[in-house]
DNA sequence: CTGTTAGCGCGTTCAT
DNA sequence: ATGAACGCGCTAACAG
């Protein structure tokens, strides 16, 4: 920061002229007249005048930013729900601030930190792995800015949730593979903290039980669903000698680890495999035609979100109830070209 | 923002000292006795206090906080570029607020107005590929806000810039396409505006050169590189009865696209796809195992590009010269293991 | 419609 | 070692 020292008082030093007249010029106040409104617009552009967020945004006490925490932006999912915050702010007029937690309790509390410190009007948060306590979390409402999770959220009460029908999601998995003839079907499933976990192992327990298929605990793997946890899953199985025909994986990148370690042995025991994941995923439709996903809605879950945060920062003095939205997701079935 | 209004001047009139004090106790200042800072900051903690960044920003006209304009955060490289920025900002005590221009040149100008207007210490970018004129960018720059660019740099002088060794990432990717017996291979190019397709192109000529054969115009085909221009690519050959029996690709995704169709239709012509993209890339190493990729180090990108912008922040006063360091990709042939 | 005054919360002079 | 006062740049309140 060295040039640019123009400030509101510069141009009205210039024209002569009081700077509040400048500021209501420069925000398009009616309370200004149109000539002099001009005559400032232009000596400002003239001069280069740009506007200092901080001085405004300090003095208003509104930033107009939203801060949005995801475990990692590189996981598509998380990157569609940001692009539908991301349209969605636009179009209200605020900007975002994206952060990733790296699924690190850690870093998660640094991050809220920073943005409270930095006076964002809202946040927009996916929980990490890592999160059991939620002592940062209260902390921010208790500083009174307006929170709403997406997708992964805390086990505390009166928090604004915009969620997945995890249950159903499992269900929906399982079903199909039970009717594509799996009477074997391993769960690779994640952190049982996490709601979305546990109700995925729930529908997927519900299915089995609807087609008396006895449910088999050995046949559940927890693990953080990274993609080596995929491959250690399928090591662990095939070591234990343990038959199964189908894999309902409770993300992609586990199951992407899996598929390619059976490719690796040339083994290619489950007759098909469902994912929990997001369809738009390029990896999804790449690595097997015929793969069938849970496709979770990520950019409308995005939008919904950041509806419902933008209605709670605009109402801030109307004391509005919690709520929790729920969205469906959907199976998608490929076209089984190759086999 | 409604509750929280604890500042400096209330805990100061709590503990009837001078605000003074409190603002350089918290600021850990060596003028204040061990005792008072003591006292101080157990007060601050008790009753909640926290620093309001736009204010200490606004004053000390420094915000320590970098922006990062890349074109989309859900394309791998991109990602991993961005997590060696944070890490290399965060060691330094800065923090990052990424943005995506999604190609777009109206966003990326939106963006770097938001970013100039918060006060950013500096950016680090990548532009968009409709990125033609740099107005905005020679803006930036005349407003003393120090500015790197990775990977895609724009063409005007006096730029920092971290680069990749596009020139031999194209010859390494031709070469060993006819090192594998490949005699007509198609180049998948981007936007010539942008220097990184140029020099792929560059490359390719070069190694073909190398090997006495001959270059044939018809063979490169020019896109924007997104999964689908891929898929019309290969139509385009295919319509044209054109004779090829390899691909290099600029990018992945439009591989991916080309391969895509070329298995829907059971057709498989190449007898090997080289791809300049990013070889941690889930999708690169999932969609054909044997398939060889030009890989891009983009955390080492991101860790140098930081460095360099964090260099130039701290010696605004000192003018720097400008820098370009130039890293070099490596041909990662992975193990044939299933033909 | 425009000017005057005051202050957002903090950090940095000066003093003492 | 601490206090008093000023100002970063901007906008809200109240005049007129």
């Amino acid at each position: 920061m060295k040039a640019n020292k123009v400030t509101i008082h510069d141009i009205a030093k210039a024209l002569d002229i009081n700077s509040s007249t400048v500021s209501r010029a420069l925000n398009d106040s009616p309370r200004v007249t149109k000539k002099t409104k001009e005559k400032i617009l232009n000596k400002a552009k003239e001069m280069g005048y740009k506007r200092n967020l901080l001085a405004s945004n300090l003095r208003k006490n509104v930033t107009n930013t939203i801060g949005v925490v995801v475990p990692r932006i590189s996981r598509h999912f998380f990157s569609s729900v940001i692009q539908g915050i991301e349209e969605t702010a636009y179009l209200e007029g605020y900007s975002v601030i994206i952060c990733q937690s790296l699924e690190q309790l850690k870093r998660e509390k640094n991050i809220l930190e920073t943005l409270a410190a930095n006076r964002v009007d809202g946040v927009l948060m996916s929980i990490s792995m890592e999160t059991t306590n939620y002592n940062h979390i209260q902390e921010l409402k208790q500083r009174g800015i307006p929170l709403v999770f997406f997708d992964r959220h805390p086990n505390i009460s009166k928090t604004n949730n915009v969620l997945i029908n995890d249950f159903k999601g499992g269900f929906d998995a399982t079903h199909h593979l039970i009717s594509k003839g799996c009477k074997n079907i391993v769960h690779f499933s994640g952190p049982q903290e996490l709601a979305i976990y546990k109700n995925r192992l729930q529908g997927y327990k519900q299915a089995l039980k609807e087609s008396n298929i006895p449910f088999r605990n050995e046949y559940i793997i927890s693990s953080r669903l990274m993609e080596h946890d995929g491959v250690n899953n399928i090591k662990e199985l095939i070591a234990k000698n343990l038959i199964f025909d189908g894999i309902f994986s409770a993300n992609d990148l586990a199951a992407i680890g899996a598929i390619k370690y059976l490719n690796e042995i040339k083994v290619n025991i489950p007759k098909d495999v469902a994912i929990v994941g997001f369809s738009n995923e390029p990896i999804s439709t790449v690595i097997n035609p015929s793969l069938t996903t849970i496709n979770q809605p990520g950019f409308e879950i995005g939008k919904t979100a950041t509806d419902l945060l933008l209605q709670h920062i605009k109402n801030q003095h109307t004391s509005l109830t919690t709520e929790t939205i729920i969205l469906e997701s959907n199976l998608i079935e490929r076209q089984s070209s190759n086999r």
